[in-house]
Formats: C-alpha cells, structure tokens, sequence
DNA sequence: TCGAGTGATGAGAACGATCTCACATTTTTA
DNA sequence: TAAAAATGTGAGATCGTTCTCATCACTCGA
C-alpha cells in the first residue's frame, strides 16, 4: 500500500528509470543494479501500482462480460469459460448484468469503455437496438458477441447451431410419434430464439405440417414468464401433445405447469428442452434435452478477444458450435412406465 | 474514443480547469461558461476517462468477488446480489474464482489489490491459510467476508445460521423417526461445513445418539466428489438410514448415487440438503432443504462493503442471515407413496 | 477611497508508472 | 590509436484527470 517504484529506486539507489528497467524487464541494466533492485523491491513488498501502468500503456487487461443475468447458470458457466480462458494471460473479468434490456446493456457498456476495459464480450439484449454496439464495432474496438448473432458485419460471434439444435429436438418428438408439438421460448428480441423457432418450422416443414399460432408461446427470460406461458398453453381447448421449450428457464416453468396442473410427462404430454442441466437426469421422468457447450462458448469467445486485443486484423467470422440430442425419458424414449408415472403424479 | 477534457476545454474556449469545474460540478463557474463546456462536451462526445480519475482520486469503483467457482449456482446468485447492490452507486464488479485453493485466492486477491479495486468480498477458501486475508484486514483495507468466517477480528463477516440450518435439518430428520443418519460434506478447511457438522452433533447428541465415524463424510467442491462420497456412504455393510447433504452439489451427488444404485429415496434412504434450488420441488421425491438467503447473502455483504469504503468506522461484526426448513418428501414427510417410490427406482 | 469579500478564471502540480532521449563509459573494430 | 558500437544510466516528458493556488475584476460597507 503505497510503495512506488520511485521508493524501491531510492532504496537500490538507482534512478526510477533503472528500477523501472529492472521491474520490466526491458533495456540495459547492470546485473549489480538489477540484483540490488530486485532487493529493495522485495524487502518493501513492492507491487506495480496497475492503474499507473494503464495510465500509460493504455491497457487495462480486463475485459467486461456483459450477460442478461449472471444468475442464469446457462451464463454463470459461460462467465467460468471466459475467466479460466483469460486468466492465465492476466487479464481479470468485469461481470454485467443487463436483465435482456437494451437500455441497461447500453449503460453496462458505455460504463465498461469509460474504464478502459481492454474488450467486450457481449450476448446482445437485442436484435434491434444495438447501435450502441454498431458504435463500439466501427471504432474498431475488440468486441466478441457470443451465444446471439446480430445482423451486423466485422465482428466475431460465437453461438450454437441453434436452427440444426431445435430441428434436431423437433425432429426427435416427430420420430416419437408426437405432432402436435408446441414452442416456448422467450423473446424473439434474441436471436438465438429465432434461430431455434426456425429449426422448430423447419421440422414440421420437413413433414408437411402446419404451424399453428396458439402452439407458439414467447415471455420474457424467467421461470415465472415460462410458467405462466406454459400454463396458459396447456390450459387450451387443444392441448399439445409435445412441448420444445427453448431454453433453461423455459423447461423449468413447464415441469412446474405439468406438475400443478397433474399432467404426466411424457404419459399425457412429451418435453424436449433446449440447454442441458445436471439435474435432468435426476428427476423422474428425466428430461429429454438438447446440450449445449456453454463452457466451450465462453472459452472460444475469449481466446478470439484476446486474439482481437492482440492485433489480429484476420476477417471477423461467426462461429457455430455443436449442439447434441440427449434422449431421455420426458419424450417417450424409454416410456416403460408411463402408465406408473401417471398414477404417482396424481 | 480519445477525446480529452483538454479537447473540450479548447473548444468551449475556456481553461481545462474550468471544464473539469462545470465537469464535475464544484468551485465557482458562470453561467456561460457552463453552457459552452456542456455544449462543447456534447458536441464531442466527451466521456471521462476512468482510469485518469482513479489515478488522481485513489478510488477505481469497482469492487472484487473472490469466490471458490463462479459457476456454482450459489455463487452465481451471491454475485448477482452484489452486482445488483452496487451498480446503483456506480460500481463494477470484477469476479475471480478460486477453487476454494488458497494459493489461487491469494494471488486472486494480490491482482485485485494491484488492480486498485475499492473494496473486497471474499468467501475464504481455507479457515487455516488466510494470512494474506489478515494482511488486508492489518491494513484497514476494505474487505467483507460472506458465507465463511475466519478466526480473526476486525472483519464483518455474513454468513448464514449454518449450525442451526443444520441442526434443524438433523433434527427433523429425527423427529421422522430417522436414526442412523450420515453427514456428507466437502472439505472441513471450509468453515460453514465445520459449523454444519457442529449443528449435525448437536441434534444427535441432543437425541443422546452417538456419532459414528463411518457416517461423516467429506469430500471436494465438486459434484463428483460428493457422488463418490455417497457411493461409498452407500455401499458400506451398515447403510445409514439418512443423509444430510451439507451442500447442493453434494445434494446432487447423492442423488445420483442413490439413483445408480437403486435405492428408493425417501423409502431406503432419507435425504436433506443444504441449499435450495429451483429443481427441488420438481424432481419426484422432492427434496428436504434448508434454504438459504443468498441473494440476501450478497446484497447484505455489499451494503456492509460499501459503508466500509464510505469511510464508516464502526466497529465490524458479524451477521447471520437465518436459514428455513423446507420440509418435503424426501424426508419421507409426505410418505404416502413410499411404496410406489420403491417400485419405480426398481 | 480603501480594504475586505465574492465570483470567475487559468497555471501548474500532483497521481505512478513507461519510455524516449541524451550522455557517459566501456568494449570492439578498422 | 581513433572511430564505431555496445552497454549502462538518469532526466524528464507523458498519459488524462483533479484540485490547490494565485490572480484579477468587481461589489460593498466604513
């Protein structure tokens, strides 16, 4: 706590420019000089004063991640793959919330610049409000939009096959014998929801049925929304028989719907949810998901930053990692006891 | 991007001075001067470089969050309760995990102090290792500790009721007529396990029931530890009745282990845990917990940290968030299908 | 009419590092 | 043996702010 490297110089008795060669490790220093630096340093435990440094070299080596919700496991495990990733090149994280509001990711950002953060890593609120980020791509600022693409060019996204995920989900309840299969997802605001509602069309397409609009259900990104959603689908006239729920939340809020309102899974209606959870394979039925590298995401989203912050002009590009198909028990793929199941619902 | 108060100054024709009064908003200004030093910053684009501020005021607002894994939904919560507290005072947030290994918060804390952050929220890895935690605490430097606390003194601490949590989750098992039940844990370095343990014998020595070495179990922070823990729980020549999972990822471990091994939960095996999570209630049994107030756990540590840096001397203290008993089937409090359970684990 | 007080301003010194120069001194080369 | 190159060092500018001074113009009361 305020020992500068002018006092480690006084103590070596060098000047501050020799202690600084010594510190950095730059230029020529006498092995007498570098001995006695080293010296003086330690026995006052100097530490470099980082703010002072990026004072002048204009790096901060910290990088903002800017999340709807560092709550959301799906985004606390992509923040681990982004920190393990950039640690070992000494750069620390800023983590920002933004609640999927455009209005708070632009202050999270705006806040992020202001201190000089070295990058950004961005899941975009918006597919429609994102000049705040147009701004940060056409100043040539290291930027990497991860998990959610934007119709934007000259900048690296990294995401999922989400169109190929929901079809192959889709497309699984449509082998199990499933048709009328309904989608529930959060806003089409995000793109990744779009993606999946595409796959989901392209499945049915792909067996000549219709989409039908009361099937297609979006709230906002909460278990309550997902919830509510949920319970309103499975309370009309026409029931689905199948529900693709489009992300985490989404598949929790439909369990809670089917366990109030006693319906049996997959006895009475059959579940695929997108993004995997440890637990899917605990409850009973267990849950049919579609898995997703999240860590994997947040890892190759950082090393492509870093890459940016260290110079690399190669074109931008989106990257697109690979979702995989887990069946289980929820869309009738071992429904040995879905007669039981019935009973100990009720 | 590069534009400086300098730059502002110029062109509102005034001196940086007088652009850093109307900036800031102290000292004596006229009115016309403020207009054009506002004008001219608009005009501009003007936005204060942050890293210049907290050269000149010592003060980064930006806060850090030494944890054992970001990625720990507990955590992940405890975070978003800080974030959540601070953002209004226009603080960031940097979040560095551990591992719950002392040399890695260590160094975690070394760069976060270089990095000049305002102030520290650690949840200490070991009860042992902490001299670079008193260190801090030697040198008044803000710091709060949450969800563990240390021997020493001069440092708030939040944590929650954990011998209590415990004690009454021991107790309701017995008071279901349980009696043989084990306690499964990941490291004792860490003090909230200690102090759950402490609750675990109070409730059976309370009953005058002895402690059996062979039920005491403790294993990593990880998922799989606490799977192959219960394993071996289980797999032992005397199986105890119950387990009292003192964490969620040992939850978890449990569970899955009895799930492997076909033993009926809440019908062969008792099962509570420590930490509630949104799953609980949907998995068939649903699971006994004692829930914990984490959001709360992080706003609290937050508020606390914030006083500290504001300069409140009073004297630190430790506060105890209290836990709840949510009593469910896995503690065979809704036994009516036991029978069923067995039959379907089968 | 003169001092005291108030309003308004700019010059310049911090903050703690990095890094370019200029200047020694030593060693190498022609 | 002189010139050139290599080695070692320190003075001082710089980064973009904040903030203390000193200065000056003006008003007011005695």
């Amino acid at each position: 706590m305020g020992v500068t490297i002018n006092d480690v110089a006084a103590l070596a008795g060098v000047s501050r420019a020799t202690a600084a060669r010594v510190l950095a490790g730059y230029g020529y220093v006498s092995e007498e000089a570098r001995q006695k630096v080293y010296e003086a340093a330690r026995q006052l435990g100097y530490r470099p004063h980082s703010i002072a440094q990026s004072m002048v070299t204009g790096r901060t080596k910290t990088i903002g991640l800017v999340v709807g919700d560092i709550e959301n496991p799906f985004f606390a495990k992509m923040a681990r793959g982004v920190s393990d990733t950039i640690i070992h090149e000494g750069y620390n994280l800023i983590v920002c919330s933004t609640n999927e509001n455009p209005i708070d990711e632009r202050s999270a950002i705006d806040g992020l610049c202001r201190k000089k953060v070295d990058g950004l890593i961005i899941a975009p609120a918006s597919r429609r409000e994102h000049s705040h980020i147009d701004e940060l791509i056409e100043h040539k600022f290291p930027v990497v939009l991860v998990d959610r693409v934007l119709d934007v060019a000259g900048v690296d996204m990294i995401a999922v096959t989400n169109v190929e995920g929901a079809f192959d989900a889709v497309k699984h309840l449509l082998e199990r014998g499933y048709r009328e299969i309904a989608f529930l997802s959060d806003s089409f605001e995000i793109s990744s929801n779009v993606e999946r509602f595409e796959g989901y069309k392209r499945a049915l397409a792909e067996k000549g049925l219709p989409i039908r609009e009361d099937y297609i259900r979006t709230g906002s990104y909460t278990v309550e929304a997902g919830y509510r959603e949920a319970v309103s689908l499975l309370s009309g006239t026409v029931r689905p028989e199948a529900v693709f729920a489009a992300n985490n939340f989404m598949t929790i809020g439909v369990l809670r719907a089917a366990k109030d309102m006693h319906i049996a899974i997959p006895g009475q209606l059959a579940l695929v949810g997108f993004d995997e959870m440890d637990w899917l394979e605990l409850v009973s039925p267990t849950i049919t998901a579609i898995a997703q590298p999240v860590y994997e995401l947040g890892q190759v989203a950082a090393q492509r930053l870093l890459r940016r912050i260290a110079g690399d002009m190669t074109r931008p590009e989106v990257i697109r990692l690979s979702t995989r198909l887990i069946p289980r028990e929820s869309s009738g793929v071992n429904p040995v006891r879905t007669e039981e199941e019935i009973d100990e619902v009720r």
